[in-house]
RNA sequence: GCGCGGUUAGCUCAGCGGUAGAGCGCCUCUCUUACACAGAGGAUGCCACAGGUUCAAAUCCUGUACCGCGCACCA
């Protein structure tokens, strides 16, 4: 509709500004903030008033999306609230540029290949992208390494420039990256730490191997994958006679069979134990032994055990000492192998030989198919292969299953030490609690050490070489363990003590331990990396342990087990006090959110369509622990309080500059007479007592919730029905108004600030950083009943006021009148009590609805159980 | 198979012994000393199902079903 001019307000005189504008006004309150040393620990208070988090680091890999946004500026509010409550913050960030992706990601974008056998070459440049793979460039470890430290400082700004755009407080003096040199150091000195402590001890045993990327890898990074499968079954026959068939999804590892075994109790095969099983195609002779791995309800009740199908395989191997056929190599293919030889037993070894002549060199998948054929051939296979649904065990970031393969690797004592880890696991309080059931399943399923070993090049190397014996051998046995003084170092370009670098490699000599760590044998040091156990006793006493861990739930297995084990293992102390769980953001159809599908929206994307106040919002509504759908339109929302803030409080502070107050002395609690403001500051005191509570024991999502529906109030109904007597009413009367709406006002700041830093300290600037010389709502005191000691009021007084209100707005809407239309007729019936009430705030009611005082009448013989009546009559057109 | 969450308005969720709630969306209306990036009002529910405890159950207990996740099994 076209605004007719002559109904436009003369400009109001407002020292406000008129609109709230995000965009700017956000960059400007982070630069403010970083001016201010806002977010600056302060190592000089004393513990008890510190609060530390131990943040979690965020894999530099490209891009953050919404998913980092949601999670961390959840603990940015739960940081936010310990500012407030006076305490002295220590909030680090940690960048994990550390492990296979920082490698890949640097392979491709320089084109280069690390050789660790390459001597390193200074002033190396990288010459790009390459696109055939033969064009690659090889480079030394430590070359390969200062190309990963100088793509990841690149992405670490970008990280740091968003993250500071949503407003986490971080201080930005406190950060690491985990292959720096101090974490590094830290991750080599914790290894050496271990190692003397009995609790590291490497082995050459199988170990789950992804054959991609050719290294080791941890329980931890498995994860099933379903996949369909055929079962075959194949006849095996008696040694002196005899057959029976076993069903098998994996017949390439016939070749590996070591052992046929059913259940000790299963009738049908009991007859067998002692005997030999003789494999078709290779006519291996193989113990059959009871076990009750073997489950006579599955398959046809007797199953092969090869080195390796399975954990179970390699568990019965271990167990039953029996010999190692070990056929898939480390890449993934069978391996030569010898049959009628010291190991691969046959009676009929040119046979068994032409047979496997056929399959050596083939990967896994190809020789399935190829023995399936040759079994058909041989007779042995027992009709059509029947298709099955299995799980099967995958390293996370791999696309070939795992194999088990034998390899010298480190190892982390775990299984030994079960009880006491789930010990400290209990110690730690959990948020939601029942996370720490996770933490207690993954710990008791556990099967195996932790393997820190990898077989790669980007990460931190293990500070040890190994003798090399006259014969050339190299004497794993006798590890050199690197100085603590000397760290961090690389054995495959430092020397060890004794030895000149000459003699490395050659016999009499010594060789550097080739494997670098598992990136979680770093991250598992992040508490004790920005506490700087390794160099700053001191400091590290005092930041460790810390208060809180927060981080997602899918990472409890990892991050947070391997954080308390070391933790327990270094300091016999729990890493921290308290883990709180972040959800994920699913897309709409409850998916995970990701960009295969479509939903590749980045967060600078939403900072130019909503602000970093919205987004929070939206992360600060959703509760810890819970999944939370990527829904736009609670952006929209959290706007919208934003903007409501903005208005509002403008509005407010308008209201409390008018006529009435002009020159008059500071308002005080003592003047704060009426009984609809004292009703309002009882309303106010409840909540501010609640939200302190809710805070502390994270529920700060309902406290939004209900501050959020408490703030609505105000502003619909308290504000409407005092905003005349605030601007024009009798002097004391507006006194009371003022002082009631000045710490309302103040109060809302604060108890928003964590949730929507932006929108609260650009208002807050506006008056109270003077008058309460605070220059920021964020090192404010979070709100107190105790400020209004001295004011008290029932809350009845509001109830009724707000009753009659709503009642004449609705009358208004039904006869579709403005708001400012005239009542020339109310009558309210109520109870004594009720009319008592409403007579205690009658000239805010009457003015707020523009009701002619004359017309009014009160029935207060009524009841004060039943809802008032109230009857509106409104004036002629 | 074991465990943990969940199932409430069209959608996203809160409530967790005392009269079913919010926001979004929808409908109607309204420029009012801030806010039309707004406001006022309205419609919308066998609180998954079945039993039990209780004066009283969405809420507590016991089962069942379905959804999500974790763990284990995976010949």
């Amino acid at each position: 509709m076209e605004k007719d001019a002559s109904l436009e307000k003369p400009a109001e005189k407002s020292p406000f500004p008129a609109n709230y504008l995000p965009a700017a006004v956000e960059p400007a309150l982070c630069e403010k903030w970083e001016q201010g040393k806002l977010y600056h620990y302060d190592p000089s208070r004393p513990r008890k008033d510190t609060f530390v988090v131990d943040t979690p680091p965020p894999t530099v890999s490209g891009e953050l999306h919404v998913g980092h946004v949601f999670s961390y500026v959840q603990t940015d509010i739960l940081v936010r609230f310990q500012r407030m409550q006076g305490k002295n913050i220590f909030y680090p960030m940690g960048w994990d540029d550390n492990g296979l992706p920082t490698e890949r990601r640097v392979q491709n974008l320089f084109g280069v290949r690390c050789d660790p056998a390459l001597p390193y070459t200074p002033d190396y440049k990288p010459t790009g992208p390459k696109k055939d793979l033969k064009d690659y460039e090889h480079i030394s470890r430590r070359n390969f390494l200062e190309l990963c430290e100088l793509q990841t400082a690149v992405d670490e700004q970008k990280y740091e420039a968003l993250w500071r755009r949503f407003g986490l407080s971080v201080d930005w003096r406190q950060t690491y990256s985990t292959v720096g040199a101090h974490c590094r150091k830290t991750s080599q000195l914790s290894f050496l730490d271990l190692f003397e402590k009995g609790h590291v001890y490497s082995a050459e045993a199988p170990t789950l191997w992804d054959t991609t990327f050719k290294t080791a890898v941890a329980q931890a990074e498995t994860e099933d994958r379903e996949a369909s499968g055929f079962f075959h079954d194949v006849k095996f026959g008696v040694e002196g006679g005899g057959e029976f068939v076993i069903s098998t999804t994996r017949p390439e590892l016939l070749a590996a069979c070591i052992a046929v075994v059913a259940h000790p109790d299963d009738e049908r095969f009991k007859p067998l134990f002692g005997k030999k099983a003789v494999t078709p195609l290779f006519s291996a002779r193989v113990p059959i032994m009871p076990s009750y791995h073997a489950n006579p309800e599955k398959g046809t009740g007797i199953m092969m055990i090869c080195t390796f199908g399975d954990i179970a395989d390699v568990e019965f191997w271990r167990k039953e000492k029996l010999p190692m056929r070990q056929l898939i190599g480390r890449d993934g293919r069978l391996v030569p192998a010898e049959f009628g030889g010291p190991l691969f037993d046959s009676a009929d070894p040119a046979a068994a030989n032409a047979v496997y002549a056929q399959l050596a060199g083939l990967y896994a998948k190809q020789a399935r198919t190829r023995v399936v054929a040759l079994l058909k051939e041989a007779g042995a296979l027992v009709g059509d292969p029947k298709p099955t649904q299995q799980a099967v065990k995958f390293y996370e970031k791999g696309d070939m299953p795992l194999e088990f393969v034998p390899a010298r690797q480190w190892y982390i004592k775990i299984l030994g030490n079960k009880p006491q880890l789930l010990e400290q696991g209990k110690k730690v309080a959990w948020h939601p609690d029942y996370m720490y059931k996770r933490y207690e399943q993954w710990v008791e399923g556990l099967n195996q050490d932790w393997c820190i070993s990898r077989q790669r090049y980007f990460g931190v190397p293990f500070p040890v070489w190994y003798p090399v014996d006259a014969e050339g051998n190299t004497e794993f046995s006798k590890p050199i363990l690197a100085a603590p003084e000397r760290l961090p170092l690389d054995p495959a370009t430092d020397c060890p003590p004794g030895y000149k670098p000459e003699q490395r490699g050659l016999p009499g000599g010594f060789i550097g331990d080739p494997d670098v760590m598992d990136t979680w044998a770093t991250s598992s040091l992040t508490p004790m990396i920005s506490s700087r156990w390794a160099d700053d006793k001191a400091r590290h006493e005092k930041l460790f342990p810390a208060d809180l861990r927060p981080q997602a739930h899918e990472i409890i297995r990892t991050w947070a087990f391997y954080t308390i084990t070391k933790a327990w293992m270094h300091e016999n102390s729990v890493p921290w006090h308290n883990a709180a769980i972040s959800g994920w953001v699913v897309s709409p159809d409850k998916g995970k959110m990701s960009k295969s599908k479509g939903k590749t929206v980045t967060p600078d994307d939403l900072l130019v369509t909503y602000s970093a106040d919205s987004l929070r919002y939206w992360a600060g509504k959703a509760k810890l622990g819970q999944d939370t759908v990527y829904d736009e339109s609670v952006f929209k929302v959290g706007m919208r309080l934003a903007t409501k803030l903005f208005n509002a409080s403008k509005f407010t502070l308008m209201q409390m500059n008018g006529p009435a107050m002009a020159g008059a002395p500071a308002l005080t609690p003592a003047d704060i007479t009426e009984p609809l403001d004292r009703a309002w500051v009882e309303r106010m005191k409840a909540l501010t007592e609640a939200s302190g509570r809710d805070f502390a024991n994270y529920e700060s999502s309902a406290m939004l919730l209900y501050v959020e529906t408490a703030f609505w109030d105000f502003c619909d109904n308290y504000l409407e029905l005092v905003k005349n007597r605030a601007y024009s009413g009798t002097p004391a009367a507006a006194r009371s108004a003022c002082a009631t709406l000045e710490w309302t006002l103040g109060v809302f700041l604060r108890l928003f600030a964590p949730f929507l830093p932006f929108i609260t300290e650009e208002v807050w600037g506006w008056s109270y950083a003077a008058a309460l010389k605070q220059p920021s709502v964020h090192k404010a005191a979070w709100p107190a009943a105790a400020e209004m000691a001295a004011v008290s009021g029932d809350e009845r007084v509001l109830d009724a006021a707000r009753k009659v209100l709503v009642a004449i707005r609705t009358k208004k809407a039904a006869e579709k009148r403005s708001v400012k239309w005239p009542v020339v007729k109310l009558n309210v019936d109520c109870g004594p009590k009720g009319a008592a009430s409403l007579k205690l705030a009658l000239e805010d009611v009457l003015l707020a609805g523009c009701v002619d005082k004359a017309g009014f009448s009160l029935n207060e013989a009524g009841s004060d159980d039943a809802e008032p009546v109230v009857a509106v009559e409104l004036g002629a057109v």
